[in-house]
DNA sequence: GTCTATACGGTGATAGAC
DNA sequence: GTCTATCACCGTATAGAC
């Protein structure tokens, strides 16, 4: 069984990214915190976007999966949308860290394209999911006030995020 | 009539930092867009987190003005809290831009104390004018469903600020 | 796969002439 | 006040040995 250098590093750049902001740390820290150099972290992501595309992939797939099982086992939108922020929040990574999206949304102006393109279509499932929830809720009576859910979903995912950058 | 070229970096540097972040520009993309030398930037702001702190505070005032004027010429509680958008976004630098407030959240851990320390007394204005406001619309019924005002202050600020990072 | 060594540009910052 | 010249560092990235 070999060490996995390669997970080892998308786990602790993300830990990096969600607590300094992407560019907020370097192929020298991540090296020092795995074990290795840096020239070795080339060998695994040839470039720096290389990483960021791998790390915002890796972390997309695990949102997906937890909100697909979230919507599953929800018995109605109210309890759905309640289990969205923890999701959100906890399920991806403990502490006093911030979603991966808003730190490289933070820093968008210098991704490359591709990533952009990523982190926009993480977005754009994020709100078609709440969309859903809140459109379920507004069906089955379990929540109040539902005006477009189309809108209510954008404010919410807007709620959150901005409620992690105040943190 | 000196060009005032402390007021012309302040500007400046202020639209460089909402559109690319604070940590997205540097001393030579500033200094190009003036038209002046990195050195010369030095005699007015010894080191970048003079200017960090020049740009918050001279954007806090600005701000503080702004909201205070809101609050005295609105008719009610519901208008109060309807200005509040335009103030945060429009009234503060056109465009495609973002607070600046979120710019410097963003890159928050590379930042020092003492602008961290302005950065954290806006946040705090800004979520004691909204709880005066929400308490407003409540007592005069022009806004609906207010739970705890300052609850709803909080979530208030952390959708515009959170609706700011997605754009 | 990981290492050492190195290249090269960009960064904030300083000294001193004008 | 602004300049030129220069600094030490840190960033990503590459070459080639092991």
């Amino acid at each position: 069984m070999p060490p996995d250098t390669k997970a080892k590093l998308l786990e602790t750049a993300e830990r990096l990214a969600r607590s300094r902001g992407y560019n907020g740390f370097s192929y020298a820290d991540l090296a020092a915190e795995v074990g290795i150099r840096t020239a070795s972290i080339h060998y695994h992501f040839r470039v720096k976007t290389d990483l960021a595309q791998a790390m915002l992939e890796r972390y997309t797939a695990r949102v997906r999966t937890s909100l697909e099982q979230l919507a599953e086992r929800s018995k109605n939108g109210a309890e759905q949308l309640a289990g969205f922020v923890d999701v959100y929040r906890d399920a991806l990574g403990e502490g006093s860290s911030v979603c991966l999206c808003v730190s490289f949304s933070a820093d968008a102006e210098n991704l490359e394209r591709s990533v952009l393109h990523t982190l926009r279509r993480f977005h754009d499932g994020a709100i078609a999911w709440l969309t859903t929830a809140f459109a379920r809720g507004a069906a089955d009576r379990s929540v109040r006030d539902v005006g477009q859910p189309a809108q209510e979903a954008a404010a919410a995912l807007a709620l959150v995020e901005g409620a992690q950058l105040l943190g």
